[in-house]
RNA sequence: GGGCUGGUAGCUCAGGAGGUAGAGCGUCGCCUUGGCAUGGCGGAGGCCCCGGGUUCAAAUCCCGGCCAGUCCA
């Protein structure tokens, strides 16, 4: 692979244990990496000086500068703010995918150097036990991108620079190896060096020259030197702490001890953490069996190490949760239900999770605290969205309290019932449905039950059956066209406001005509396409045919025609067209897009600094923009933004479009460019609102924001949790939706014969009113009923031991009912009711004793109401039925008679 | 983007194999008391989220929508 190792003095050795390569100085038979061999550094740092995390940074990237890197910001964690494939960094080189790696964008500076916190969740459950697994950590990364005419630094120049950085840390290049390997992600691939010192992998160095393809590997012209050093586990090594998170973030472990009065104890630490280094610790079974043997070694049983252990373990989760959620809060994930929200949720729950287990009476915010000011002196960005990350933490913490409190409710009231069915355990799928359905962990229900001496049993594999229930849904992949035209010349930029054009006809495409040049607007960002026309002069006569939709693909505008028209045009490749587009649909977008911009700029301003937007649609008659934001907009905050919006549109600000590279325009704006999408491409067109609002976008616009006219918000919705939709209409469509409301205002009023101002007042009047008039027509029906009742009894017939009332009478169901059950419940002398009216209502009743004597009236209604041809029933003391031959009423109420009759006799 | 819950009195929730809408707390009135804590009795308070469908009959079943919760990618 390289020389530079054998120039170091290196050979290449096998690992005895592993059988892995390996390259080393000393004559050794293990590779160097856990579980060939153990941690040698707790209790024994491995450099010549300590470093803290900011410490190791700092000389990291000062190290690498010095070395003719140019250091660059870290990212923000928070992927989505230039790519769409993942949702948060989780390495450094994640900065630069896709566009720089690609080729298709310079980076930022070549070579660099970056210290990039990274989050990865997918060891979560390990984090705080392993003493080295964190959800968030530190990449140091010098990266060398080198294309065709520019060579940086290969493989040689990557090991000594990487080999001189360890060493001048200290650490004897005899306990350094270099283990071959090979590393594949993100569609690439390439040889690796993992670098162990002591039992531990310190860093990671990656070429990456090949793409992944179906068809095997591919070269790619830009080969890119991908490094990855874990900076807290130099920290680590460097301290010799039992564990990582000491030597990351001690002083806020210290902090949480006070608060806790949890005291750590490092022998059990530091073995805890040479036992689990020596593992994969992959799901809850391993840990079972880490902890058995850390106990064997410590010669204690597994509940003592555990009680030891668990408060330890819930102070540097804590710790390390804290950190990763400052990262996202302050890099703009808000916590919702889907998506990366969801991930920083899953996060702060287990934080508030594993408070609760220490029992803390602080608030989430208050330990936030801690880690802010911690961070804060590193990262000062952080600070600036401290407010923010406030409101959030508090919350949702009162959110998660809510669905603990409603999901007790249910926990309690579930084993209610399977005790009643004399069940003495919870089955797993009721658990699983617990967290599935209602977010309550295993943990929590365990409690519950505890309190509740009921048993049960949480599988191991619980999460594995979590995941069995959710089936996986099998993502289409669209074909890819393949279109062999040149690029189409996209006139709109260039000249905004024209409307129509000439262009010779290219080819076609399944309904498509391709044309040299467009002024039509294909579909794309949120703005639908141009509609239009094309003309064709032939000679005398001309002809004309509607564009019914454009779309771009690879740079190649498609005009859809009917197949038709189609057909007309396909003898005349190569002919000359005119082209026109509706200019009106294309005005009223056109200021639909200019408006999305100022209603972004002017949430920002109402609700914070916080708001992105999370996508959009225009539309002729009204557009919607996405939001994100922790919490619904309320009425005045949107009637806020509605005002700051239409004062930018008097402010007739000029709209500014340009071209810039990617990598300049990110410098000059930041990320805020990709508020409305992220858009591909080396140089992307950056449109800037006076100076309230500046986005890369690839829409058509204003010249001035005057020329939208009204921008009227209609409404919003809240699509998910922590994302607000808000629905608005501009220029023309904004006065049709304000008449829209004044219409429904005066059709309202009309009705009510008030005056539209009087409308609030006359609507509750009449609702209390038709409240109170209900009221007491139930009141009424109940005397009337009462009235009717009188003299009733004395019309009973006797059958047998009953007395039995058979009448019709002039009354509604609900009288009926009344009278039937008044007269048998409350009068002794009736037994059996049965009663109708003219509509072919009919209600039976029967006292307890006609019930004793077998009388069951649901029976005999059912067959009555037959009579009447329909259907009926109920309960044996009470039943109704009713049908459409009301004539036959009489027939019906002797058919019950006889049916009591046959019963009592 | 997908799955699963839920929406009933001011609040917390029962009910829901279709057939008279319920409880506790709160509230109002009366009684008990010298006053308070309390206790007893009685009352008011429901578009059973909205719209459609099935049915003699829908709070209950079905479809759609809105709102909320939750898990997964």
């Amino acid at each position: 692979m390289s020389h530079q190792l054998e120039e170091l003095g290196f050979t290449k050795k096998t690992c005895k244990k592993c059988g892995n390569e390996f390259w080393s100085i000393d004559d050794r038979d293990t590779c160097g990496d856990a579980p060939c061999d153990k941690y040698e550094f707790i209790g024994n740092p491995a450099t010549s000086k300590k470093y803290d995390l900011f410490g190791i940074q700092k000389e990291f990237t000062k190290f690498f500068e010095k070395n003719g890197h140019t250091a660059i910001q870290r990212y923000p964690v928070l992927a989505k703010r230039w790519r769409n494939d993942v949702f948060l960094v989780g390495a450094s080189i994640y900065n630069f995918q896709p566009w720089v790696t690609s080729g298709m964008v310079e980076p930022p500076a070549n070579p660099l150097v970056v210290a990039q916190p990274s989050i990865r969740l997918n060891d979560v459950d390990n984090v705080g036990r392993t003493g080295r697994h964190m959800t968030c950590f530190t990449m140091g990364a010098h990266h060398a991108f080198n294309s065709p005419e520019n060579q940086v630094y290969w493989k040689d120049q990557t090991i000594k620079y990487s080999h001189d950085f360890i060493k001048h840390l200290g650490i004897d290049p005899r306990e350094i190896s270099y283990i071959e390997s090979w590393w594949k992600g993100g569609g690439n691939e390439g040889p690796c060096y993992e670098i162990c010192v002591r039992g531990v992998e310190l860093a990671t160095i990656v070429f990456i020259q090949y793409k992944t393809t179906p068809q095997g590997l591919k070269e790619i012209p830009l080969k890119i030197v991908d490094t990855g050093y874990g900076l807290e586990r130099f920290a680590w090594v460097s301290q010799g702490t039992p564990t990582a998170y000491d030597a990351s973030f001690g002083p806020v472990i210290d902090q949480l001890k006070d608060i806790s009065g949890v005291e750590l104890d490092g022998h059990i630490l530091g073995e805890n953490a040479r036992v689990a280094g020596m593992m994969d610790i992959e799901d809850i079974a391993d840990l079972k069996t880490l902890r058995s043997r850390v106990a064997d070694r410590l010669g204690l049983s597994i509940d003592e190490l555990k009680r030891a252990t668990e408060p330890m373990e819930a102070v540097y989760i804590i710790a390390d949760h804290t950190r990763c959620l400052s990262f996202m809060l302050a890099d703009g994930v808000i916590p919702s239900n889907v998506k990366e929200g969801y991930l920083a949720r899953l996060v702060l729950r287990r934080t508030l999770r594993f408070m609760n287990d220490l029992k803390l009476k602080e608030s989430l915010s208050d330990i936030m605290d801690i880690q802010l000011d911690f961070l804060s002196k590193t990262y000062p960005e952080i600070r600036h969205s401290q407010d923010h990350i406030m409101n959030v933490i508090d919350l949702e913490e009162s959110r998660y309290h809510k669905t603990i409190k409603k999901g007790r409710n249910l926990v309690k009231k579930s084993i209610k019932y399977l005790k009643k069915e004399n069940k003495t355990e919870m089955p797993p799928d009721m658990l699983i449905k617990m967290y599935d359905s209602h977010g309550i962990p295993p943990e929590t229900i365990e409690e519950i039950a505890k309190a509740s001496d009921f048993k049960v049993n949480v599988p191991d594999n619980f999460y594995t059956l979590v995941a069995a229930e959710h089936e996986e849904e099998a993502v289409e992949e669209k074909p890819q066209i393949e279109l062999d035209f040149p690029e189409t010349e996209l006139m709109f930029y260039d000249e905004p406001e024209r409307k129509e054009f000439t262009a010779k006809i290219l080819g076609f495409h399944e309904n498509n005509v391709i044309l040299n040049r467009t002024v039509f607007y294909p579909e794309g960002g949120g703005q639908p396409s141009d509609v239009g026309f094309l003309e064709l002069k032939e000679l005398d006569k001309s002809l004309k045919f509607r564009v019914l939709h454009a779309e771009k693909v690879q740079n190649v505008v498609l005009h859809r025609l009917d197949e038709k028209d189609i057909e007309t045009l396909k003898k005349h490749v190569g002919s000359q067209v005119k082209g026109e587009v509706d200019w009106k649909h294309r005005i009223a977008l056109t200021r639909n897009h200019t408006a999305t911009h100022l209603v972004v700029a002017a949430a920002r301003r109402v609700l914070g600094d916080h708001i992105w937007q999370a996508g959009a649609q225009k539309g002729v008659k009204k557009s919607r923009i996405d939001l994100s934001h922790y919490k619904r907009i309320g009425s005045d905050e949107l009637q806020k933004i509605e005002l700051i919006a239409n004062q930018l549109v008097m402010e007739n600000l000029p709209v500014k479009t340009r071209w810039m590279t990617r990598t300049e325009a990110e410098k000059k704006y930041g990320f805020i460019l990709y508020q409305g999408g992220i858009v591909p491409g080396k140089s992307i067109r950056v449109v800037k609102v006076g100076d309230v609002d500046v986005q890369a976008c690839a829409g058509t616009h204003v010249m001035h924001t005057g020329n939208i006219g009204l921008i009227k918000l209609v409404k919003t919705e809240r699509i998910q949790d922590g994302v607000e939709r808000i629905e608005f209409s501009a220029g023309e469509a904004a006065i049709e939706a304000v008449q829209k409301n004044d219409d429904l205002l005066k059709e309202s009023s009309t009705t009510f014969k008030v005056e539209p101002v009087q409308l609030p007042k006359t609507c509750e009047r009449f609702f209390t009113e038709w409240k109170a008039f209900k009221n007491e027509i139930g009141r009424l029906q109940n005397q009337i009923a009462a009235l009717k009742v009188e003299g009733l009894a004395g019309k009973a017939e006797k059958i047998g031991e009953l007395h039995v009332l058979k009448q019709n009478m002039d009354s509604q169901m609900g009288e009926l009912i009344k009278i039937a059950t008044d007269l048998t419940e409350n009068e002794e002398s009736i037994d059996v009711i049965i009663v109708g009216n003219n509509d072919g209502k009919i209600v039976g009743a029967s006292s307890k004793k006609a019930l004793g004597m077998g009388v069951k009236m649901n029976e005999i209604i059912k067959g009555a109401a037959k009579i009447l041809g329909g259907g009926g029933g109920g309960r044996p003391n009470l039943a109704q039925g009713a049908g459409q031959n009301s004539e036959k009423m009489s027939e019906a109420l002797e058919y019950a008679l006889e049916a009591v009759k046959r019963i009592v006799e």
